[in-house]
Formats: C-alpha cells, structure tokens, sequence
RNA sequence: GCCCUGGUAGCUCAGCUGGAUAGAGCGUCCCCCUCCUAAGGGGAAGGCCAGAGGUUCGAAUCCUCUUCAGGGCACCA
C-alpha cells in the first residue's frame, strides 16, 4: 500500500518538476509513514515540508500543488493537508477490507517479500566454545540469531545458518585434562582437581563413559603426575598437565581423551538447540581450518602482501594500518597459531563459499574484535563491507529478585535446557527476543513463568487459542462457514474496531521487512502485541456468531486472517500458537 | 586512559531511522461477563525523554561536552 502512494507521488513530483515548481533531483526519497491516529489519515507524507525549502516555497502551498497533481486512484478516499504541510491520505473502505482477502490468499506466505533478492546469506551465531553445555547467556544469541536468520529467509534472503566449532586451542586442552583426570579419580586414583579445570559434573560422566569404552588405556603412573601440582601458578599447572598428558598418552590416545569430551559436548549442544527449535545447515569446525591448511595459506597470503613482521618471537598483523587500535598475534612465540589465525582462515572460508551477506552474531564482549577482523579482511582483500557484526548484550537471570551466577569453568551455571525446562520453549524464545538485542537483557524466571496478563507470551497465544475456540463451536452450533463464500462479505467490515485491526494486519509485511533488514525481531514481537490487543478490544465490542449471516461470515474472515498473521508472526520467533489454551 | 551499549511514567521497556497532543505492560484508582475462554476489555492518574550546548521549519531521535550504569581493551577462545 506504501509502495501504491509513492508511486502516485513521485508521478505527481514528475509534473511539478517539468513544470519547474520544483528543481529536478534524482535521489528524491520519499517516505511514507503509517499514521498515529486515525484523525491524520490512515498514511502521511512530509515530502511537502522538505522540499520547500530548495523550491523557495512555503510547505502547505507546495503539499497543495502535489495533491493537485495526484493522479486518480482507486484506493483513495481523500487527500488532506494538515499541519505544517503533511499530506495525509485516507484510504477507501474496500482498500482496507482487501487485507483480509490477501492474507487469507497468501495463507503462511503472507508476509513474504522479495527485497532480499535471493543474497547468499550465511548467518554464524551460538559458537559457544564445546567445553560445556549451553547456558542461559548462550540462549539469547540462539534465540536471537534463529529470529534474524527467519527473517531474513522470509524476506527472500538465500540464508544458511551456521556454527562455528572452537575445537582447536587451550580451552579444548583444558576441557580434555579435565576429562582424564575425573578420568583418574573414578578409577580410584588420589589425585587433586584443579580449580581453574572444568568443574561441572557432565565432565565426570564423560569420563566414566570413557572408562566404560577404553578401560584402563589412559592411565599414568600416579607418582609422575604428582610433582605438577606443586606449580603454584594455576595457569601455568594447568600447561604442565597439559603437556604433560599429551607427551605421556601419546598424541593418538591424547586425541581419544580430548574427542571424547568434544563429542559428548557437541552432541549436548545439538540436542538441548534443536529442543529449543534453533537448527543449523552447517556445523564448521575450527580443526579443520588447520588441518586442510587453509590458516596457514591465510598467514602466507598476508605475509606475501607485507602484513606481516616478526616481534618478540611471534608473527605479528599490521591491522593498526587498518583502523585497529593496535596490531595483533597470529603466531605466538611457541609456534602455535592464534585463534584470531583460524578466525580469518574462517572469514575467507566464508567469502570463498560464495556468500555476498556474512552475519556474525557476538555477545557484547567480543566488540574488541570487530576492528581487527575487518581489517583481516581488508588485508585480504575480501571486501569487509559484506561482513556484518550482531553484538547482543550480556543476559542476566533473576529469580525474583535474586541475581543468579554463572560461569563455565566453576560449573555453577544454569544450563539453557534448565531454562527451557522451568519456562518452557515459548516463554524462553518470546523473552529473549523481546529486548532490543543493544539492551542488556533481565530474564526473570518468575515473571516467564507467570501465567498471567504480565506475560507477553501468553497474551498473544491467547488471542490465537481465542480465535480458534471460536471456529470450534460453529459445528457445534451448526453453522457453516466457508472461506471462499464468506469472502464476498468483506465489505460489511466497517466497524472502528475493525477497521483498526485491518489496518493493524495491513502493517504486517512492514514490520517484517523492517524488522529484517534492521536485524531487529523485537519490531516483530511488539507487532504481534499490538495485533493481539486490536483483537481482544474487537472480542469485547463485538459478537462474532450473530444471526446475520452477511455481518458473521465478514467477522470469520476477519478473525480467521488475524489467526493467520498472529500465527506466522509467532512461527518466524519460534513460539507456538496453541488452539486450545 | 581508550572503545562499545544504555539512561524515556513508581517498576520493566517500546518509540517505525528527524515530524503533528511522547506510547505499552506491571503497579495504583474506577468500571465491564443472563453474551463466542475475565489468561480478556474500557477509563483515570502518572513525564523538564539523565544534564548542558549546537545543527533546522521541527530533536527523545543527529553532533559536541558532562554525568551515571553495564561491558570490553591477551602471544585466552
């Protein structure tokens, strides 16, 4: 409807600028704005008011040539000029009634756009490092990133949904030491547990599992690995474990250990997402960047174009060249690539599989490293600007007023399946999509779990449990209702309230097309409240199964569309619409 | 010190990328089921949009400074 009314401005400000009332310009953008009452029209325009200016007029006297020069249109009652020199247009009844009738044509496709012109999309998001199940800081990204990425594929984005296994590195070492000495100790070996190890107890089910798989294969004599806990340094006890393990096991059963605790992790990981309803195309593991030598061709690539010299002993990046604050590691003194190597190893294998929109999703933490990734990809040639960074703030979790911890490696966290367990799925997507991803997030236990009008979730699954219980008691009541037949009917929709939810379901492929191309599913969620509150304002005016089959077939439709719209906003976030509640 | 985010009703937050009288939920006060689910609806009260300058026809929105809060500034990932 916007694009109708832009189309007959920029017809009309074509006549305007050949008569020289207005100077030719060629990057004439013109907005239309829903209107916020009724009595400004159903659309305004403030094109009159910035234009005066260059057309050395007064705005009302030139909003009143553009009207004068409207083409005819079959969608426009009248044209008013308010204000300042708003243009306001009041669309026709059956311009409004006409809603209905596309919804209920386009079923779960209402909504849909073309904008994103099938772009290789590639969207990476959770990436939680495999040392430990998902936590309630990892829920927001998931839910967050599930939200863009339907988004985006609704509005004809090509999207691939992508997670980025950190299966290389220290922490990995750490988790693997972790699992071999609760390894030990079940067993039966006296051995202490560092503290800066992983403590949550998945770890010692990982190892019994080993246990019960490769026996007594991964044991060491107790008194050689003894004197390492006479370290006093936690870090650097930690490094000695670690080679030591790996020099002593042998780097294949070294391997056994460490994938044992990597795959029981990742396969947590997969399951607790997919029960929250977040799948992925691609599981991409940082391992085998280095093993197909993919970072070191990186590293050669940038060495060849001077972006690198040595200091200190390591292999250093010039991205302070770059717009980064200053330059960073990619090999360190020990000969061990940084993270940051297989990162642009990572950034490249992303450009090279052909994907012209690269979304990463970070939490607010890593904002650090948007500057020196850029840059990698500047240095490497790969058109940084396709690169885009979703930062989401930290979620914090209360119950009640209780401020709840948590941390990975102490193993005192509450994990996402937890989350999900107490609220469920729906509160847990709705409440973390809820919150303008830049807004630090209070997730309170309590309130998602109240089942009650101080809970957003329900609100909206009520009006859809509403509508359906509706349909449900026409056979009853031996009513027949059929939607082609009822369409004809349409015109008899003129109540205020009607007209307000009409206008309210027209927004919807707005709202969808901005909420995607801002990254931004909250416009979504408090969309689907809005529509939720035309609707039960509409149930509490007016009867629904009245006599008169004219008016009553009208107001199924009606609400048979609003079912539909509350119903593919609430499937793009990942919330159920229950018929019954 | 530098870099990100925030500061809007008593509380939790929106505010459609610069527009017309600043919005919603909760809380407070009043009203609405012989009627399709009251997990609902209607109304009232409640605001110097953190503060100060600036940009212009017009600022909660853009720029600068100040201030408060959270986060980040590794040869960790």
């Amino acid at each position: 409807m916007k694009k109708q009314i832009q189309e007959l401005l920029l017809q009309s400000l074509a006549i305007l600028e050949s008569k020289e009332i207005i100077p030719a310009s060629n990057d004439l953008v013109i907005k239309i704005e829903n209107s916020r009452g009724s009595e400004h029209g159903d659309f305004a325009s403030n094109i009159a008011m910035t234009l005066a200016k260059t057309a050395k007029t007064n705005p009302r006297q030139l909003a009143q040539n553009i009207i004068d020069q409207l083409p005819e249109s079959d969608v426009l009652e009248r044209v008013e000029i308010a204000g300042p020199g708003f243009i306001n247009f009041y669309l026709k009844q059956n311009a409004h009634q006409a809603t209905v009738v596309e919804i209920l044509k386009n079923g779960h496709q209402y909504g849909n756009s073309k904008v994103g012109a099938n772009t290789p999309t590639l969207i990476e998001f959770v990436s939680a490092n495999p040392t430990g199940p998902l936590h309630i800081g990892h829920g927001r990204g998931a839910a967050y990133g599930a939200a863009v990425a339907s988004l985006l594929k609704k509005t004809g984005f090509d999207v691939s949904c992508e997670y980025y296994i950190n299966d290389a590195g220290r922490q990995m070492d750490i988790l693997a030491i972790s699992v071999w000495l609760r390894y030990l100790q079940h067993i039966g070996t006296e051995i202490p547990f560092p503290e800066n190890a992983y403590q949550g107890d998945y770890i010692i089910d990982i190892a019994i599992k080993l246990h019960e798989e490769h026996t007594d294969k991964f044991v060491l004599p107790t008194d050689s690995i003894m004197p390492l806990f006479e370290e006093e340094e936690p870090e650097l006890k930690i490094d000695g474990l670690i080679k030591y393990c790996i020099d002593n096991l042998g780097e294949k059963n070294y391997r056994m250990v460490f994938d044992a605790g990597l795959d029981s992790i990742l396969v947590t990981i997969k399951n607790d997402l997919v029960d929250f309803g977040v799948e992925f195309n691609h599981w991409f593991s940082e391992r085998s960047l280095v093993e197909d030598n993919t970072v070191n061709q990186c590293i050669a690539k940038l060495i060849e174009n001077d972006w690198v010299y040595e200091k200190d002993g390591a292999q250093w990046f010039r991205s302070c060249k770059l717009g980064d604050e200053k330059d960073r590691v990619l090999i360190r003194e020990n000969g061990q690539a940084t993270y940051f190597a297989s990162d642009i190893a990572y950034h490249l294998s992303k450009v090279e599989r052909g994907f012209e929109k690269i979304i990463d999703v970070w939490g607010a933490d890593h904002h650090g490293y948007i500057a020196r990734v850029k840059a990698a990809m500047e240095a490497l040639e790969l058109s940084p600007e396709k690169l885009e960074i979703l930062l989401v703030q930290f979620a914090t979790l209360y119950r009640g007023k209780e401020k709840l911890q948590m941390s990975t490696r102490s193993g005192e966290f509450i994990t996402l399946k937890q989350l999900q367990g107490e609220v469920g799925k729906d509160a847990a997507r709705f409440f973390y999509i809820m919150r303008k991803s830049e807004q630090h997030l209070d997730f309170d236990l309590e309130l998602a779990k109240s089942e009650s009008n101080d809970n957003p979730v329900y609100y909206i699954q009520y009006a859809h449990a509403r509508i359906c219980s509706v349909f449900r008691q026409l056979p009853e009541k031996g009513i027949n209702y059929q939607q082609a037949e009822a369409l004809k009917n349409v015109s008899s929709l003129n109540e205020p309230h009607e007209i307000k939810l009409l206008a309210t379901l027209a927004r919807y492929p707005d709202v969808i097309e901005n909420a995607a191309i801002t990254y931004e599913p909250h416009q979504l969620a408090y969309y689907l409240k809005d529509l939720a509150n035309d609707f039960h304002t509409y149930y509490n005016a007016n009867q629904f199964i009245v006599d008169d089959n004219v008016i009553r077939n009208a107001r199924l439709t009606l609400i048979e569309a609003t079912k539909q719209v509350i119903q593919n906003g609430l499937s793009l976030l990942g919330v159920n619409a229950p018929e019954v509640m």
